[in-house]
DNA sequence: GCCAACGTTGGC
DNA sequence: GCCAACGTTGGC
């Protein structure tokens, strides 16, 4: 899941334990959400926007699929009129820190591992804010940061 | 600040 | 259904 640490960290999440992820507005990476995400399931937090871009800590899912509020709330600049609580058109869930990573592992760094070409967030073009990591991607992105779970 | 790579909108 | 115009993301 990315974030931009100016506007969301990996620290914030630290600091209050859990939070909700809103304002996605975008099909796919509400569906992953929606259809994939469970309980428990390990997160990488990876902060964009900044330099470097790079995976900041891991995280778990903390409550699954339901409605994002957001849209339902004309102030919000997430407000959507066209989902309601009746017909919800956007998803969201919770996640809740589990760790930062020991050191933090870079798109850069991310980029030159081999074992890491086929990974979805070095696709060129890949803005999916939202987007599955295969074990053995996630595996290999904790043992370049020296971390343990 | 630039711009490639999208996704969305809406006229036709 | 096509596609041009437009807006956004996010690395660089």
């Amino acid at each position: 899941m990315k974030s931009e640490p100016h506007v969301y960290s990996f620290e914030n999440l630290v600091n209050d334990k859990t939070t909700h992820w809103d304002g996605v507005r975008n099909y796919q990476a509400r569906n992953f959400m929606r259809d994939k995400m469970k309980i428990g399931d390990f997160v990488l937090f990876y902060h964009s926007n900044h330099k470097p871009p790079h995976v900041a800590g891991v995280a778990k899912v903390h409550k699954e699929g339901y409605p994002d509020f957001t849209a339902f709330d004309s102030e919000s600049k997430y407000f959507d009129v066209s989902s309601t609580p009746d017909n919800p058109r956007w998803i969201m869930v919770d996640i809740e820190a589990v760790t930062p990573l020991n050191s933090i592992v870079s798109l850069a760094d991310l980029k030159e591992n081999p074992e890491l070409e086929d990974m979805l967030v070095v696709q060129r073009g890949q803005r999916l804010s939202v987007q599955p990591v295969d074990k053995r991607h996630f595996d290999e992105v904790l043992r370049m940061s020296g971390t343990t779970i």
